[in-house]
DNA sequence: TTTTTAGTTTACGTTCACGTAAAGGTAAGC
DNA sequence: GCTTACCTTTACGTGAACGTAAACTAAAAA
Protein backbone atom coordinates (compact mmCIF):
# COMPACT_ATOMS: atom_id res chain seq x y z
CA UNK A 1 0.00 0.00 0.00
CA UNK A 2 1.95 2.90 -1.45
CA UNK A 3 1.02 6.60 -0.60
CA UNK A 4 -0.54 7.96 -3.34
CA UNK A 5 0.53 11.53 -3.44
CA UNK A 6 -0.77 13.29 -7.20
CA UNK A 7 2.92 15.53 -7.41
CA UNK A 8 4.80 12.86 -7.45
CA UNK A 9 8.25 13.30 -9.40
CA UNK A 10 8.08 11.21 -12.56
CA UNK A 11 8.90 13.20 -15.19
CA UNK A 12 13.16 13.46 -15.63
CA UNK A 13 14.16 15.32 -18.61
CA UNK A 14 13.42 19.53 -19.12
CA UNK A 15 11.64 19.70 -16.02
CA UNK A 16 12.31 23.08 -15.04
CA UNK A 17 10.68 22.68 -11.86
CA UNK A 18 7.51 24.44 -13.31
CA UNK A 19 3.86 23.05 -12.35
CA UNK A 20 3.47 21.06 -15.42
CA UNK A 21 2.78 17.74 -13.13
CA UNK A 22 0.65 15.15 -15.10
CA UNK A 23 -0.86 11.74 -14.59
CA UNK A 24 -1.27 8.74 -15.81
CA UNK A 25 -4.66 6.59 -15.81
CA UNK A 26 -3.81 4.12 -13.14
CA UNK A 27 -2.40 7.33 -10.96
CA UNK A 28 -6.20 9.38 -12.03
CA UNK A 29 -7.75 5.65 -11.58
CA UNK A 30 -6.38 5.29 -8.03
CA UNK A 31 -6.87 9.02 -6.74
CA UNK A 32 -10.53 9.20 -7.85
CA UNK A 33 -11.43 5.18 -6.72
CA UNK A 34 -12.42 3.99 -10.28
CA UNK A 35 -11.75 2.31 -12.90
CA UNK A 36 -9.08 2.87 -15.75
CA UNK A 37 -11.69 1.59 -18.25
CA UNK A 38 -14.49 4.52 -16.75
CA UNK A 39 -12.01 7.12 -17.24
CA UNK A 40 -11.42 5.66 -21.13
CA UNK A 41 -14.80 5.42 -21.03
CA UNK A 42 -15.74 9.28 -20.50
CA UNK A 43 -12.68 10.42 -23.04
CA UNK A 44 -14.93 7.67 -25.77
CA UNK A 45 -18.06 9.50 -24.99
CA UNK A 46 -16.26 12.84 -25.25
CA UNK A 47 -16.00 14.21 -21.75
CA UNK A 48 -12.02 14.45 -21.61
CA UNK A 49 -9.57 14.67 -24.33
CA UNK A 50 -5.96 13.75 -22.45
CA UNK A 51 -3.17 14.65 -24.75
CA UNK A 52 -0.55 11.49 -25.77
CA UNK A 53 2.92 11.08 -25.36
CA UNK A 54 3.28 8.25 -27.77
CA UNK A 55 -0.01 6.35 -27.09
CA UNK A 56 -0.18 6.94 -23.73
CA UNK A 57 -2.67 9.13 -22.13
CA UNK A 58 -1.56 11.84 -20.36
CA UNK A 59 -3.53 13.97 -18.24
CA UNK A 60 -3.20 17.69 -16.91
CA UNK A 61 -4.94 19.27 -13.89
CA UNK A 62 -7.71 20.28 -16.22
CA UNK A 63 -8.50 17.07 -16.77
CA UNK A 64 -8.91 16.24 -13.29
CA UNK A 65 -11.01 19.55 -12.57
CA UNK A 66 -13.19 18.07 -15.35
CA UNK A 67 -13.36 14.32 -14.17
CA UNK A 68 -14.49 15.75 -10.53
CA UNK A 69 -17.11 17.44 -12.32
CA UNK A 70 -18.33 14.16 -13.93
CA UNK A 71 -18.39 12.18 -10.72
CA UNK A 72 -20.07 14.97 -9.18
CA UNK A 73 -22.57 14.96 -11.88
CA UNK A 74 -22.98 11.48 -11.81
CA UNK A 75 -24.04 11.75 -8.14
CA UNK A 76 -26.63 14.02 -8.44
CA UNK A 77 -27.73 11.38 -10.98
CA UNK A 78 -27.38 13.20 -14.30
CA UNK A 79 -26.36 10.94 -17.41
CA UNK A 80 -22.84 10.64 -19.31
CA UNK A 81 -24.69 13.04 -21.83
CA UNK A 82 -26.36 15.69 -19.76
CA UNK A 83 -22.65 16.09 -17.96
CA UNK A 84 -21.45 16.33 -21.94
CA UNK A 85 -23.92 18.93 -22.30
CA UNK A 86 -22.71 20.70 -19.27
CA UNK A 87 -18.87 20.79 -20.18
CA UNK A 88 -20.19 22.16 -23.61
CA UNK A 89 -21.25 24.92 -21.95
CA UNK A 90 -18.36 25.51 -20.58
CA UNK A 91 -16.06 25.23 -23.43
CA UNK A 92 -18.00 27.10 -25.69
CA UNK A 93 -16.12 30.35 -26.73
CA UNK A 94 -17.29 33.25 -24.68
CA UNK A 95 -18.92 35.84 -26.36
CA UNK A 96 -20.17 33.88 -29.80
CA UNK A 97 -22.40 31.64 -27.44
CA UNK A 98 -24.47 29.86 -30.26
CA UNK A 99 -28.36 29.89 -29.19
CA UNK A 100 -27.72 31.86 -25.69
CA UNK A 101 -31.27 31.61 -24.85
CA UNK A 102 -31.07 27.83 -25.57
CA UNK A 103 -28.37 27.61 -23.29
CA UNK A 104 -30.19 29.57 -20.91
CA UNK A 105 -33.15 27.23 -20.68
CA UNK A 106 -30.84 24.25 -20.54
CA UNK A 107 -29.52 25.26 -17.33
CA UNK A 108 -32.80 26.21 -15.68
CA UNK A 109 -33.47 22.89 -16.55
CA UNK A 110 -30.75 21.47 -14.51
CA UNK A 111 -31.07 23.77 -12.03
CA UNK A 112 -35.11 22.98 -11.48
CA UNK A 113 -34.36 19.12 -11.52
CA UNK A 114 -31.51 20.21 -8.58
CA UNK A 115 -33.99 21.92 -6.76
CA UNK A 116 -36.41 18.94 -6.58
CA UNK A 117 -33.16 16.82 -5.91
CA UNK A 118 -32.98 19.24 -2.60
CA UNK A 119 -36.44 18.71 -1.63
CA UNK A 120 -36.53 14.99 -2.32
CA UNK A 121 -33.01 14.75 -0.02
CA UNK A 122 -34.56 16.54 2.63
CA UNK A 123 -38.05 14.72 3.22
CA UNK A 124 -35.95 11.15 2.37
CA UNK A 125 -33.54 12.09 5.34
CA UNK A 126 -36.43 12.90 7.38
CA UNK A 127 -38.37 9.63 6.87
CA UNK A 128 -34.44 7.98 7.61
CA UNK A 129 -34.80 9.96 10.68
CA UNK A 130 -38.60 8.62 11.45
CA UNK A 131 -37.24 4.95 10.74
CA UNK A 132 -34.23 5.22 13.05
CA UNK A 133 -36.03 6.59 15.92
CA UNK A 134 -38.73 3.92 15.12
CA UNK A 135 -36.30 1.11 15.47
CA UNK A 136 -34.52 2.69 18.43
CA UNK A 137 -38.07 2.66 19.95
CA UNK A 138 -38.55 -0.48 22.61
CA UNK A 139 -41.51 -1.94 21.77
CA UNK A 140 -44.34 -0.01 23.32
CA UNK B 1 -59.38 13.59 -23.17
CA UNK B 2 -61.16 12.29 -19.73
CA UNK B 3 -60.89 14.02 -16.25
CA UNK B 4 -58.93 11.55 -14.45
CA UNK B 5 -59.86 11.95 -10.87
CA UNK B 6 -58.68 9.42 -8.86
CA UNK B 7 -61.68 9.11 -6.56
CA UNK B 8 -64.30 8.15 -9.30
CA UNK B 9 -67.11 6.38 -8.27
CA UNK B 10 -66.42 2.73 -9.54
CA UNK B 11 -67.27 0.42 -7.40
CA UNK B 12 -70.94 -1.19 -6.96
CA UNK B 13 -71.65 -3.46 -4.74
CA UNK B 14 -71.26 -3.57 -1.30
CA UNK B 15 -70.13 0.33 -1.48
CA UNK B 16 -70.98 1.47 2.13
CA UNK B 17 -69.39 4.93 1.85
CA UNK B 18 -66.44 4.46 3.25
CA UNK B 19 -62.94 5.29 1.97
CA UNK B 20 -62.26 2.09 0.15
CA UNK B 21 -60.83 4.10 -2.52
CA UNK B 22 -58.66 1.73 -5.24
CA UNK B 23 -57.17 2.31 -8.19
CA UNK B 24 -56.05 0.68 -11.25
CA UNK B 25 -53.01 0.46 -12.92
CA UNK B 26 -53.85 2.84 -15.77
CA UNK B 27 -54.86 5.39 -13.04
CA UNK B 28 -51.80 4.93 -10.98
CA UNK B 29 -49.72 4.78 -14.23
CA UNK B 30 -51.54 8.42 -14.94
CA UNK B 31 -51.09 9.86 -12.26
CA UNK B 32 -47.76 9.28 -11.76
CA UNK B 33 -46.76 9.80 -15.29
CA UNK B 34 -44.96 6.32 -15.25
CA UNK B 35 -45.90 3.67 -17.66
CA UNK B 36 -47.95 0.49 -16.58
CA UNK B 37 -45.12 -1.35 -17.54
CA UNK B 38 -42.74 0.22 -14.83
CA UNK B 39 -45.41 -0.22 -12.20
CA UNK B 40 -45.59 -4.30 -13.14
CA UNK B 41 -41.76 -3.83 -12.96
CA UNK B 42 -41.38 -3.10 -9.48
CA UNK B 43 -44.04 -5.36 -8.23
CA UNK B 44 -41.97 -8.12 -10.12
CA UNK B 45 -38.78 -6.86 -8.24
CA UNK B 46 -40.66 -6.79 -5.10
CA UNK B 47 -41.14 -3.34 -4.26
CA UNK B 48 -44.65 -3.68 -4.40
CA UNK B 49 -47.62 -5.96 -4.00
CA UNK B 50 -51.35 -4.99 -4.87
CA UNK B 51 -54.04 -6.65 -4.42
CA UNK B 52 -55.99 -8.84 -6.82
CA UNK B 53 -59.48 -8.91 -8.02
CA UNK B 54 -59.18 -12.15 -10.49
CA UNK B 55 -56.58 -11.39 -12.10
CA UNK B 56 -56.36 -7.40 -12.28
CA UNK B 57 -54.21 -5.57 -9.76
CA UNK B 58 -56.19 -3.38 -7.59
CA UNK B 59 -54.09 -0.46 -5.63
CA UNK B 60 -55.02 0.87 -2.59
CA UNK B 61 -53.78 4.23 -0.38
CA UNK B 62 -50.56 2.17 0.80
CA UNK B 63 -49.47 1.30 -2.78
CA UNK B 64 -49.69 4.90 -3.90
CA UNK B 65 -47.39 5.84 -1.11
CA UNK B 66 -45.05 3.05 -1.71
CA UNK B 67 -44.60 4.35 -5.44
CA UNK B 68 -44.12 8.02 -4.39
CA UNK B 69 -41.03 6.74 -2.57
CA UNK B 70 -39.82 4.66 -5.00
CA UNK B 71 -39.93 7.51 -7.25
CA UNK B 72 -38.74 10.04 -4.62
CA UNK B 73 -36.15 7.42 -4.46
CA UNK B 74 -35.19 7.36 -7.68
CA UNK B 75 -35.24 11.08 -8.09
CA UNK B 76 -31.93 10.67 -5.97
CA UNK B 77 -30.26 8.07 -7.88
CA UNK B 78 -30.90 5.34 -5.27
CA UNK B 79 -31.45 1.88 -7.59
CA UNK B 80 -34.74 0.03 -7.38
CA UNK B 81 -33.07 -2.59 -4.78
CA UNK B 82 -31.58 -0.03 -2.74
CA UNK B 83 -34.97 1.39 -2.26
CA UNK B 84 -36.40 -2.21 -1.51
CA UNK B 85 -33.73 -2.44 1.29
CA UNK B 86 -35.41 1.14 2.70
CA UNK B 87 -39.07 -0.34 2.11
CA UNK B 88 -37.96 -3.49 3.71
CA UNK B 89 -36.56 -1.11 6.73
CA UNK B 90 -40.19 -0.14 7.29
CA UNK B 91 -42.16 -3.72 6.52
CA UNK B 92 -39.93 -5.22 9.32
CA UNK B 93 -41.79 -5.62 12.30
CA UNK B 94 -41.89 -3.30 15.17
CA UNK B 95 -40.01 -4.76 18.00
CA UNK B 96 -38.17 -7.55 17.03
CA UNK B 97 -35.90 -6.28 13.77
CA UNK B 98 -33.66 -8.85 12.96
CA UNK B 99 -30.04 -6.77 13.72
CA UNK B 100 -30.97 -3.08 14.45
CA UNK B 101 -27.30 -2.71 14.82
CA UNK B 102 -26.99 -3.56 10.82
CA UNK B 103 -29.75 -1.69 9.88
CA UNK B 104 -28.83 1.46 11.18
CA UNK B 105 -25.95 0.83 9.76
CA UNK B 106 -27.77 0.79 6.47
CA UNK B 107 -29.41 3.76 7.36
CA UNK B 108 -26.31 5.81 8.24
CA UNK B 109 -25.26 4.50 4.86
CA UNK B 110 -27.78 6.07 3.06
CA UNK B 111 -27.63 9.36 5.12
CA UNK B 112 -24.47 9.37 4.49
CA UNK B 113 -24.91 9.33 0.37
CA UNK B 114 -27.60 11.86 0.79
CA UNK B 115 -25.48 14.24 2.72
CA UNK B 116 -22.99 14.03 0.19
CA UNK B 117 -25.33 14.55 -2.76
CA UNK B 118 -26.35 17.80 -0.63
CA UNK B 119 -22.82 19.34 -1.10
CA UNK B 120 -22.78 18.11 -4.69
CA UNK B 121 -25.95 19.88 -5.73
CA UNK B 122 -24.96 23.23 -4.08
CA UNK B 123 -21.45 23.26 -6.19
CA UNK B 124 -23.27 22.17 -8.74
CA UNK B 125 -25.80 24.80 -8.77
CA UNK B 126 -23.08 27.38 -7.75
CA UNK B 127 -21.40 26.14 -11.15
CA UNK B 128 -24.39 26.93 -12.64
CA UNK B 129 -24.85 29.95 -11.45
CA UNK B 130 -21.07 30.86 -12.63
CA UNK B 131 -21.89 29.26 -16.00
CA UNK B 132 -24.79 31.19 -16.52
CA UNK B 133 -23.18 34.94 -15.49
CA UNK B 134 -20.40 34.07 -17.65
CA UNK B 135 -22.93 33.79 -20.71
CA UNK B 136 -24.96 36.58 -19.72
CA UNK B 137 -22.11 38.74 -19.55
CA UNK B 138 -21.28 40.55 -22.98
CA UNK B 139 -17.57 39.89 -24.20
CA UNK B 140 -15.08 41.84 -22.16
C1' DT C 1 18.56 -9.75 -22.48
C1' DT C 2 14.62 -11.52 -20.68
C1' DT C 3 10.83 -10.55 -17.81
C1' DT C 4 7.66 -7.57 -15.45
C1' DT C 5 4.75 -3.76 -15.38
C1' DA C 6 1.78 -0.48 -17.32
C1' DG C 7 -0.27 1.02 -21.11
C1' DT C 8 -3.02 0.40 -25.69
C1' DT C 9 -7.10 -1.09 -28.95
C1' DT C 10 -10.85 -4.15 -30.18
C1' DA C 11 -14.65 -6.51 -29.06
C1' DC C 12 -17.84 -9.24 -26.82
C1' DG C 13 -20.41 -9.77 -22.21
C1' DT C 14 -23.35 -7.90 -18.41
C1' DT C 15 -26.63 -5.40 -15.35
C1' DC C 16 -30.32 -2.28 -14.72
C1' DA C 17 -34.67 -0.43 -15.88
C1' DC C 18 -37.51 -0.60 -18.50
C1' DG C 19 -39.76 -0.66 -24.06
C1' DT C 20 -42.23 -3.29 -27.11
C1' DA C 21 -44.58 -6.80 -29.34
C1' DA C 22 -47.42 -11.00 -29.14
C1' DA C 23 -51.22 -13.69 -27.61
C1' DG C 24 -54.83 -14.09 -24.77
C1' DG C 25 -58.80 -13.09 -20.91
C1' DT C 26 -63.00 -10.35 -19.48
C1' DA C 27 -66.46 -6.98 -18.99
C1' DA C 28 -69.05 -2.96 -21.12
C1' DG C 29 -71.46 -1.03 -24.98
C1' DC C 30 -73.66 -1.26 -29.47
C1' DG D 1 -72.83 -11.64 -31.05
C1' DC D 2 -69.19 -8.65 -32.02
C1' DT D 3 -66.25 -4.92 -31.12
C1' DT D 4 -63.73 -2.06 -28.02
C1' DA D 5 -61.26 -1.05 -23.92
C1' DC D 6 -58.51 -2.53 -20.42
C1' DC D 7 -56.25 -5.93 -18.28
C1' DT D 8 -53.03 -10.09 -18.08
C1' DT D 9 -48.46 -12.98 -18.81
C1' DT D 10 -44.39 -14.21 -21.48
C1' DA D 11 -40.56 -12.95 -23.75
C1' DC D 12 -37.37 -10.77 -26.53
C1' DG D 13 -35.17 -6.06 -27.47
C1' DT D 14 -32.63 -1.81 -25.96
C1' DG D 15 -29.54 2.01 -24.23
C1' DA D 16 -26.40 3.38 -20.78
C1' DA D 17 -22.29 2.49 -18.35
C1' DC D 18 -19.26 0.02 -17.80
C1' DG D 19 -16.67 -5.29 -16.94
C1' DT D 20 -13.69 -8.46 -18.86
C1' DA D 21 -10.80 -10.95 -21.89
C1' DA D 22 -7.55 -11.09 -25.77
C1' DA D 23 -3.71 -9.65 -28.24
C1' DC D 24 -0.17 -6.28 -28.73
C1' DT D 25 3.46 -2.41 -27.59
C1' DA D 26 6.85 -0.03 -24.93
C1' DA D 27 9.44 1.11 -21.08
C1' DA D 28 11.59 -0.28 -16.75
C1' DA D 29 13.51 -3.70 -13.69
C1' DA D 30 16.03 -7.83 -12.81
Amino acid sequence: MKQYHLNDENQSQENHSQETLTYSISELSKEFEITPRSIRYYEAEGLISPQRQGSQRVYHRGDLIRLQLILRGKRVGFSLSEIREIINLYDSPKGEQKQTTLLLGKIEERRNALYQQQKDIKTMLSELDRLEIRINQPEK
